[in-house]
DNA sequence: AATGTGGCCAACCGCATAGGT
DNA sequence: TACCTATGCGGTTGGCCACAT
């Protein structure tokens, strides 16, 4: 019987990131727990769905936040609490796991400083109990503390996978819109969701494929669901290790693909993905 | 220069939930 | 209906880094 390897921890190397980002925009997703095996990575399946979802995915936008966004969580958590994912789904391109800790490690300091301000200069009393989570619309005011929007500086993407680094290459606009977020909270405003429209030609599920890198055949579950589990063909990357390959889906036509998404290009001298457009 | 401290953030862990059998 | 598995979510941790002493 053949055990496992222990699946490794710790932080992912670009080797990691190139495998599980190739892997994904050839293959897509459809076993999280199988994939990495087929990947050829030692990780276990949540690792490799957190570091998809948290940091490879594209449209993932990393960096400072800006203050409409910083208010936008700051009423947002008012409103729904910890729950943020709810709050991701209301601010395009961010992650749960980035707004909660951007959440914890500083805009949680800055609303109980704003309450206890507030507390202090609306009443006399000395002992006066601030809830973080109330429900009081009017003591969400905000101070003029001044926020990282204040002091624009350039974001710097140490990571080459990044699907940001691919499109905004180095600058990224503080104007940045938010005007796709209803200032009422009660409209929900979904992320945007991948579906078969946005490939160039429909992938075939429910056939039995060979993946020639791992010599091993997989069967593709019918049920597997759309949601949040393709990657846009707007985000076709080009790994010349898996382009090698022999495309496993009869419908995909490799060369039209790579047309069709030509403006991700992946520098090997830099190791670095640019936009020739931008 | 060495050490201590705190901030930041990627990643892990455990639990909840959805969906399939 | 009960059980099992995969996935999603939120809390927490650990390592790195910058800055202060």
């Amino acid at each position: 019987m053949v055990r496992q390897p222990y699946p490794k921890k710790g932080t992912w190397t670009p080797d990691e990131d190139h495998k599980l980002i190739a892997y994904i925009v050839r293959y897509g997703i459809w076993n999280w727990n199988e994939m990495p095996r087929f990947a050829g990575l030692q990780r276990s399946g949540k690792s490799c769905r957190l570091r998809w979802m948290n940091y490879l995915r594209p449209n993932v936008r990393r960096g400072n936040f800006n203050r409409e966004e910083e208010e936008t969580i700051i009423r947002l958590q008012k409103q729904l609490g910890n729950r943020w994912s709810a709050i991701a789904a209301r601010l395009p391109h961010r992650t749960d796991n980035d707004i909660k800790n951007y959440w914890n490690t500083r805009l949680k300091k800055r609303v109980i400083l704003q309450n206890n301000n507030s507390a202090s200069s609306a009443t006399t009393e000395t002992s006066f109990s601030v809830e973080e989570n109330s429900s009081d619309a009017e003591s969400s005011a905000l101070l003029n503390i001044p926020t990282t929007a204040d002091f624009p500086e350039p974001f710097a993407y140490s990571n080459p996978f990044s699907p940001l680094s691919c499109h905004q290459t180095v600058e990224v606009d503080n104007s940045y819109s938010m005007e796709e977020n209803s200032p009422d909270a009660d409209s929900l405003i979904l992320p945007y969701i991948p579906t078969m429209a946005d490939f160039p030609e429909p992938l075939t599920y429910g056939t039995t494929f060979s993946s020639s890198g791992c010599h091993q055949t997989v069967e593709i579950d019918n049920s597997y669901s759309t949601r949040e589990t393709f990657v846009s063909s707007e985000y076709y990357w080009e790994i010349p290790s898996f382009l090698e390959q022999p495309l496993i889906d009869e419908g995909l036509d490799r060369e039209a693909l790579w047309y069709s998404h030509h403006q991700n290009l992946y520098d090997p001298v830099n190791d670095f993905w640019v936009n020739p457009l931008v």
